[in-house]
DNA sequence: GTTAGCACTCTCAATGGTCGAGTGCTAATT
DNA sequence: AATTAGCACTCGACCATTGAGAGTGCTAAC
């Protein structure tokens, strides 16, 4: 699609503003990548990707930003290289490496060297996949109140409330727990956390849909505290970053890491990306706005899935995280095979 | 030692200032609180109130704001209130007036109630006082490394290392561990969290002085990690306060509160005030900087101790926060007693 | 298709001027 | 001796202006 040329610019940007977080001029590519051809070619290049919509210019003596498009571009282009240094390769080895008291132990290391290494906030989701859903149902407490009952293999969840103070009678509760059901059954409990309400009914079954809508949030809940761990650390990474040089975007960023929910959501949908590493960028890709997501899906045991993953600003250093990312799951990987 | 005039006036101030976290005029006090005298009047007692240190003048077009000791006095001489509104009095009793789970349940909903009422951080740590030291080992290794043991009455406590690639000898860690045995045998683990190391040693013990010093570091993180328990929540509120509207300030606060071992250790010593309630204003009084942290002493169980507080910028709410755990501490006492 | 050259635009930082808030001081009053 | 009215003064906040610098887009030549 992009002329070679066209690539390495584009590239040439998206490396340049990663790294100075400031917008890259034709001066600066010309200098960087592409000596042989003049600055005002590469102005005309840049002005061509800027109306395909890899670029932005923020003002008219400004350089160009990528724009979200560009990064995915750039990601998408991206080639392995391994571009830890020796230090950080021993670094990682020395805290993972050694004897561990748990699993969680281990997690808690993984998710302490990944946010010391990237800068960035890393997150690691745990869910223990063997035990399955045998039956979803709904109780009707006959005070404007309904418990919902998760039944699977090994426990029985009983947490879950839903005010249902319109009325709702009881053939329409029969309706919405064999639905569930259907849905549900046989299922690791954690699929509540990424399923989104098929919003296709009809007009008659308003009610039933707001229904439908209150009890996945309670199962959403319940998925959380029951199927997965999420283990956060290095929040406080994003200071170091200057898109959070303001305390809104600040607040927003720790607003949206602090919710436990959100992230498992967010660390755990794959996107309908296959592959082992999962790249989300920018709200349209379904990460929070103006954050990029990275997560790597790793064993950490015989049943039990995980994930492991960095947030943080869209202009983020893809090749570092995927770098760390790569070495700790083959770690990993390595822990898991000797046991 | 103030004439009355000047603590109200002074009272004003800090009122005022609490209120709008702007500088307070002369004319604010007038209108506020003493109509009977003029503005000059109240300039000559506020240019006074400055030069004894309870004022400071950002500018000299400027109202005054209170210094730390304007504060330190305003608590002191604040009488209680409940200034709690209805619905915020049955907001905390339906939230904790049910039945709980666990105590960690009562503790998570104590820090969730606390926060969410005062709009501050707020520090619930829970220390179980039963289980006595009763001796502490020092082990070396022999790899330029010494393990730190502490042996309780339930328990035998052997994470701790510490670094002693320089040169000690038997005998001195023979003295060390004599000396700790000392100062620690009998009492419960939470003591070295507020120890603080005499630094009286002469010279010619100045290698031992250091090996002191990291001992007495790993023995405060055992402390935390095995004798007590902190809950933390509510860290986002520092958004809503105008000292916070700048990411620097943030940043020191959220590094601050991320570390447990710094909150429980504020959050226990009582500064040598009495009482159940502790207030400590700014770096001064051992809060961190530019901080106040309010404290209520609590027995959480026949022999745990308790301490449920707030942080929060020196401007803080004082009423409001002794208020909030005044009616906080009456109710977990019920709650015990029932028990 | 590429490039040199140049006019143009926009940001940023510095400058200066006005306005208003609030003070400190002085002299008069109680 | 304490209080007060009055006023000059100071300083920050706000705004408009200016000049320098960066980087572009466009044009005409190669």
């Amino acid at each position: 699609m992009l002329s070679l040329r066209k690539k390495k610019i584009l590239s040439a940007v998206v490396d340049g503003y990663i790294e100075k977080a400031s917008p890259v001029s034709s001066k600066e590519i010309q200098k960087n990548c592409l000596q042989d051809c003049s600055s005002a070619t590469i102005r005309n290049e840049l002005s061509a990707l800027e109306s395909m919509g890899y670029l932005i210019q923020p003002h008219v003596s400004a350089g160009r930003i990528p724009s979200e498009k560009a990064f995915r571009f750039y990601v998408n282009e991206l080639t392995y290289e391994n571009c830890l240094t020796d230090e950080e390769t021993s670094f990682i080895e020395n805290k993972l490496l050694r004897k561990h008291d748990s699993l969680d132990d281990v997690i808690q290391q993984i998710t302490d060297v990944v946010s010391q290494i990237t800068n960035y906030t890393s997150v690691v989701v745990k869910a223990d996949m063997a035990d399955k859903i045998t039956a979803i149902k709904l109780l009707d407490l006959s005070n404007g109140q309904m418990l919902v009952v998760i039944v699977t293999e090994t426990r029985v969840l009983k947490d879950g409330m839903v005010d249902i103070s319109d009325e709702f009678d009881e053939l329409m509760l029969l309706q919405a727990q064999a639905w569930l059901n259907r849905l549900f059954v046989g299922k690791h409990i954690s699929q509540f956390l990424n399923f989104t309400y098929p919003y296709t009914l009809t007009n008659d079954q308003f009610k039933l849909n707001s229904l439908f809508k209150k009890i996945i949030d309670v199962l959403r809940k319940q998925s959380l505290a029951n199927g997965m761990d999420v283990t956060i650390c290095g929040e406080h990474n994003i200071f170091q970053h200057s898109e959070y040089s303001d305390v809104a975007n600040v607040q927003k960023f720790l607003s949206e890491v602090g919710s436990k929910d959100k992230m498992a959501q967010v660390f755990t949908d794959d996107g309908g990306q296959d592959g082992f590493v999962t790249i989300k960028i920018g709200s349209s890709e379904n990460a929070p706005e103006g954050c990029s997501v990275v997560t790597s899906r790793v064993a950490l045991g015989a049943n039990i899935a995980g994930s492991i993953g960095v947030i943080g600003p869209v202009r983020m250093n893809y090749k570092k995280v995927l770098a760390v990312l790569d070495k700790i799951s083959n770690i990993i990987i390595d822990m898991m095979g000797k046991e």
